[in-house]
DNA sequence: TTGAAAGCGATACCAC
DNA sequence: GTGGTATCGCTTTCAA
């Protein structure tokens, strides 16, 4: 009780399977009776090729994977990031007539199958999202012949192709802003430091600072949740009473931050004012309003679909940094 | 330049293409001694069966499609929800060992391809979500004949498999709970009325105000998102100035009114006592706490894979309502 | 228990 | 421009 396959369409129509293939495949050379006769076939029969048949032959499976790695839960879910990266992505897989699945690497066991994907010849391209500084990933697509886009430079390494946003750009602006209006004695809140987009942000915090001859010995580590920060926020408090400024390498630390600034008697912007990275949309609705480094998070998500396609493709491709910018509010 | 077939793997094990193949799918009636020289080989020739060429025969494809239909981008990207669901689902497909394909109806475009894709047997079951009432998707699912998991109930039918929350039960708890600290002229700000979950909720809005014999009359509609519920906060005291809480049928829209009612001289939960739904981590930092319902996300994710998993290998399943809870914080 | 051979449903090459 | 045929890589029946 199968579907309709393409050689009874040929009957149909009269012709042979090499005609109605070509037809539906939109080739050159069919004469315009034979199309229209396929054509028709195909429209009574409700014919569908059956891509496991096509992708035997072809080679190809039209479909790419997007692999997210080392998934904390947390932030995960309580972050616009990944749908934002996945609605772009969608937007442009969409109009290469691409098939997208998903790959949550938070297993041991989900990176065996990503792996096993990989080389099953499943997915023409993969693109891999957040990976922290020895992710086993990294030894997987080492092996795999099929195109690679990374999501954020990994830490250490220089893939072939990446996209990434300027976090290093963002962060000295971000402190530029600071010491201009007027700070001195600024702070930093960083996020995990085996990940690129926290290391960058440090040295953007460190390039600002040293541009204007400041001290940047003030910095507590964090790993980009509250809870960190929180912490953190109480260590620099304690540690350095006079300062005046902090930049928290995201949004949620910084949210974290001014609410233990609060609690401790601290005035935002008043006594200390507070600089953010993402841009997520709750910072809108801190009070005050967080000023913050904006990503480009959709366009993160459409430059790497791009990118995957034109090397699926077999066009080449260079990887790209996108430009952050500086969204000031009322935190600073 | 391929990778190895499965002609190679029986060669270098020096046993036939049949044996091989019963070891690779775990059949019974293969010798010891032959096992072991094939997965030896697989292992030497680092093989891995060719999905394509497996699905062509086996007539599946171990492969299900989560579709989100016409996708509000903002509600997509500034909601943890999906990748709640998301998350949910890939954890039971993991175990499973299905994969995950993605399916955003955001355009026609994209409807067509998710038709496409449901005749052209390239998934072995769908789990749609977030239908709104006249979604061109439900004929597409009518044309199926492969398994239809709905994730939140459709408004107007009752398909054979949904898992969905309980957004009347919960509306009615959130409600009663006002009633029952005092409140007694309660207002609504409902969600968009070709939606399910949003009439389930204004329905348990009713349930528990005529319970209390209160009057239900004091609504403004809005569809979920922030601008509307400011127009319809806005709409409700000038309407009703007497008003002493408001059920806002989701969080964001309880933040946004909040704000206006904050615009307005009017003290929360001293003046205006108010209730959300859905439970969002940003509902925590409002201030003051917002006290809302619950919601099972996650779950959600997690039973419709179960379920769809169920259905797909031949296996029964009913539909179901997962249980939602009132979380009192400090806004009522 | 094992081997040989017949498909699964398409594409693509080669003559005509 | 069109038809016939080999082929993609695997599973599965049928004999042995």
């Amino acid at each position: 009780m199968g579907r309709p396959t393409i050689e009874e369409v040929a009957l149909r129509a009269g012709v042979s399977r090499g005609t109605a293939s070509r037809v539906i495949n939109g080739a050159a050379h069919v004469s315009a009776d034979a199309r229209e006769k396929v054509l028709r076939a195909v429209d009574e029969l409700r014919y569908v090729p059956s891509r496991a048949a096509r992708s035997l032959v072809t080679q190809r499976n039209d479909t790419v994977a997007l692999a997210i790695s080392n998934v904390d839960p947390r932030l995960f879910s309580d972050h616009p990031f990944f749908s934002e990266v996945i609605l772009g992505i969608d937007e442009v897989l969409a109009e290469a007539d691409l098939e997208l699945t998903l790959v949550l690497g938070t297993s041991q066991a989900a990176r065996d199958r990503l792996s096993r994907r990989l080389s099953s010849r499943r997915v023409d391209g993969v693109m891999l999202l957040s990976l922290h500084g020895n992710d086993p990933l990294y030894s997987l697509v080492e092996h795999a012949d099929i195109p690679i886009v990374f999501g954020g430079k990994p830490l250490g390494i220089e893939p072939d192709h990446y996209v990434d946003a300027d976090n290093r750009g963002g962060a000295r602006q971000a402190v530029a802003h600071l010491v201009r209006t007027g700070r001195r004695r600024i702070a930093t809140i960083t996020g995990p430091q085996d990940m690129d987009a926290a290391v960058a942000r440090f040295n953007g915090f460190r390039d600002a600072l040293g541009e204007a001859r400041l001290e940047d010995h003030r910095v507590a580590y964090g790993d980009f949740s509250e809870a960190s920060a929180s912490a953190a926020m109480a260590e620099l408090l304690e540690r350095f009473p006079d300062l005046d400024a902090v930049f928290a390498a995201a949004d949620a630390m910084a949210a974290a931050a001014m609410r233990v600034l609060a609690a401790n008697g601290r005035r935002v912007p008043e006594d200390v004012a507070v600089v953010g990275f993402d841009d997520r949309p709750a910072a809108l609705h801190l009070s005050p309003p967080l000023t913050t480094v904006h990503q480009p998070i959709r366009a993160l998500g459409t430059e790497m679909a791009r990118m995957l396609v034109a090397l699926v493709n077999g066009r080449p491709a260079t990887s790209l940094i996108l430009p952050t910018r500086l969204v000031v509010r009322g935190s600073a």
